[in-house]
DNA sequence: CTGTAATTTCAGAACATTCTGAAAGTTTAG
DNA sequence: CTAAACTTTCAGAATGTTCTGAAATTACAG
């Protein structure tokens, strides 16, 4: 009765740690937990995978990967490759991580920081002005002071996501390792 | 027939906007919709309020409001204060935002990252020494590598949690405005 | 163009999180 | 101590998210 010859590929006992790490990192961090399994099998193997490959390896269906592999695209983590007289498609890592993590800071936290801001000021400037009551008066100066501090968080993301090095103290050391990231 | 007395003591539309913003904003950052939604009117009012005020005023159980604000305490963003010859608790916002938004890098941000740095630390030293597979000393740089960036994204927090504003060209001045928020 | 082997889509299932409300527990005035 | 008013707890309900797998689609070899 034959079922056979099918290579079974199991990742090493290290793969699966490190897909772990990252699985519970990028969870941690607001992803689905899969995105950071299949880019951690990516990510470590030299040759680049494909969907029925991840699939096997990490055990999932076939849609999880699918859908996984088309977030990672367009996070830009990972691209996908073909190759001349295979019917296949193939996924590989982007090397330099931090600027995937730029393209995150940038797309999805700072969009978040600015829409808020952006309503934040907005609703500063609809109260009545010049009120001569005082809670009014009370609720603007703390509006003003939440835009502040959104405003702050923004400016500082901003750079992160930007990464200008321009040589600090301690900062500037970060950034600039950062740029070899 | 016949309901009556019950002071209505409806938010009012701006206290509303105010309290979806901040809704929105910490749900994006991963915590419940409600802490932000009854904070917010926590922090708008002069006085501290009661959980059944909020109760009433944000249309919630009582379940949520006391799960919210033990939460919201925990986080240190809140305080209570009992009145004397009041039965009442009350809840008053703490003033310096950016502390709690430190306290929140510190206690939960960095806790995630460190976690990760020290599990890619042991991952890196349970491949076999010196071992001839080329696959396998390929894994551990890149397994290294992403130590690395953990370990960045790790100090740049800290930095930033402990605000330590050391006079730098832009980051310096951000630093600086955070101890003011 | 046709057949085959792969990928993608999507509706429903499985799972996880959050909310509700009634019961239990607290606190204080009297 | 008792009663009254409030707060907290927690099991189950409601809601929301993610995964699966079969059908539809795509891509290529022949």
């Amino acid at each position: 009765m034959g079922k056979s010859k099918k290579e079974k590929p199991e990742m090493s006992q290290q793969e699966v740690a490190f897909s772990e790490i990252i699985g519970d990192l990028v969870e941690q961090w607001g992803f689905r937990r899969h995105l950071g399994l299949i880019w951690s099998l990516i990510y470590l193997r030299k040759e680049p995978l494909s969907p029925s490959q991840i699939q096997e390896e990490l055990a999932m269906s076939a849609g999880s990967v699918s859908s996984a592999l088309s977030e990672l695209q367009n996070w830009g983590v990972v691209r996908r490759i073909r190759i001349a007289g295979d019917r296949n498609f193939y996924y590989s890592a982007d090397q330099q991580i931090w600027r995937s993590v730029s393209a995150v800071l940038h797309t999805r936290e700072l969009r978040i920081l600015e829409e808020a801001g952006g309503s934040l000021d907005r609703l500063a400037g609809s109260y009545p002005k010049s009120s001569k009551e005082s809670e009014a008066d009370f609720q603007v100066k703390r509006i003003k002071h939440i835009f502040e501090a959104v405003d702050t968080a923004k400016c500082i993301i901003e750079q992160l996501a930007v990464g200008s090095a321009t040589g600090l103290p301690k900062m500037g050391r970060l950034f600039s390792k950062l740029k070899g990231l």
